[in-house]
DNA sequence: CTATTGACCTTCT
DNA sequence: GAGAAGGCCAATA
């Protein structure tokens, strides 16, 4: 059936409701997702969902605040940028995630 | 169909 | 505290 569609439709769904200057964590999408041990799985479905505007893949940080899909994306600054451009405060290359981790409810 | 890689995270040594 | 390995899911060659 759709068991393997469920994941990855929870995790659009999710990074979808990512409010407005807020990022989350693979880690944290996974593992609502079910898939705690699964994150790399999240990248990939954000990797597919580049392309897709209904989904801010560019607000999906690693457990660290760090960029590491901004070699994904058009260009390397695009992820960066956005974000600032949402309000979310930098801390040299990383998010500041004390301040802008969103977690999932 | 098998093997390798990939936007990660956890745990052991 | 730092480093290395394992684990899961999916896509590509």
């Amino acid at each position: 059936m759709e068991n393997n569609r469920e994941f990855a439709d929870k995790v659009y769904e999710m990074v979808k409701q990512i409010p407005l200057g807020k990022v989350t964590t693979y880690g944290a999408i996974a593992e609502k997702s079910g898939l705690r041990l699964s994150a790399r799985t999240v990248g990939w479905l954000m990797n597919l969902s580049i392309g897709d505007p209904t989904i801010p893949a560019h607000r999906v940080v690693n457990r660290n605040g760090d960029l590491t899909g901004k070699m994904h994306f058009p260009t390397a600054d695009y992820m960066r940028n956005k974000l600032e451009e949402e309000g979310v405060e930098f801390i040299g290359e990383r998010v500041n995630m004390q301040k802008h981790l969103w977690l999932i409810d």
